[in-house]
DNA sequence: CACACAAATGCAACAATGATGCAATTAAAT
DNA sequence: ATTTAATTGCATCATTGTTGCATTTGTGTG
């Protein structure tokens, strides 16, 4: 899979912008912010642009955004081989890093009576294995 | 239990602002906005007291944050009757509101090998009832 | 009760982020 | 190559979190 194709399938023009930040995505293969992005990418976008792109991946389910106590911020790919539509978010205290949790189960909601739930958002907060290795 | 109660049980100052904070929270009895409560108040402290007094409040763990997509900020006591330590959050995209889910189990969160996991955040969106009653 | 000191407040100011309007540029279908 | 709609860059604004600083206030001490 290549930003090209990604774009293509969904019916998104073939612009600079889009294709940097899906490429790096797609290199990196973990959820990164957009600063990240934007710091492999030297910067070269305006950050309205990056902003705009951002909105459109995520209005075509090609990304998801992942929010961390209102300050972290971080987006995964959607279409990654494992990726399943529920899953868990893992967030590192140490390192700031957030990982997608595609094998951990996440059960159905339980909620009061006459309530109706649609989703469910996990974040698991502590710190990850690399982490815990290099003190 | 009432906020001068609150504020000297934790060794803080009987202050306008906190007292105001604390009052409309015991009040209202549910999760609020700072703007819900500073509404709530007149508007009679400045910006930047409620930002402090919020601080302190969440710093002696009288009040919990809850975050709900990086842009709706609720406040809730930690002290009612039914507080758990770990309890899972309803968000109603219709009303906006908030509620502590207190009665709903959470589980011990499960994490990759090498990974520690400290706290689980949890928000469970939907409607809530008043909203699924009054179309 | 008055005093003194630490704490809290209000104000100005700044950074980061999300967002919009608009003119210039670009992608891609014809 | 031309045309048109979409995208971009820039200016600009709102909101939120944050800090510094001078002023005010709460509260324990005498």
């Amino acid at each position: 899979m290549n930003p090209q194709e990604v774009l293509y399938k969904h019916n998104l023009k073939k612009t600079a912008c889009r294709e940097g930040i899906l490429s790096v995505m797609l290199d990196l293969g973990h959820p990164l912010s957009e600063n990240e992005i934007r710091e492999e990418l030297s910067s070269k976008f305006d950050r309205t642009t990056f902003y705009r792109s951002f909105k459109t991946l995520l209005e075509k389910r090609i990304i998801h955004k992942i929010v961390v106590d209102n300050q972290v911020v971080k987006y995964a790919l959607d279409n990654s081989v494992t990726y399943k539509e529920k899953h868990a978010h893992f967030y590192c205290k140490k390192c700031d890093s957030v990982i997608c949790l595609d094998d951990i189960p996440v059960n159905e909601p339980v909620v009061p009576n006459g309530f109706e739930a649609s989703e469910t958002e996990i974040i698991i907060k502590g710190v990850c294995s690399t982490c815990k290795n290099t003190k």
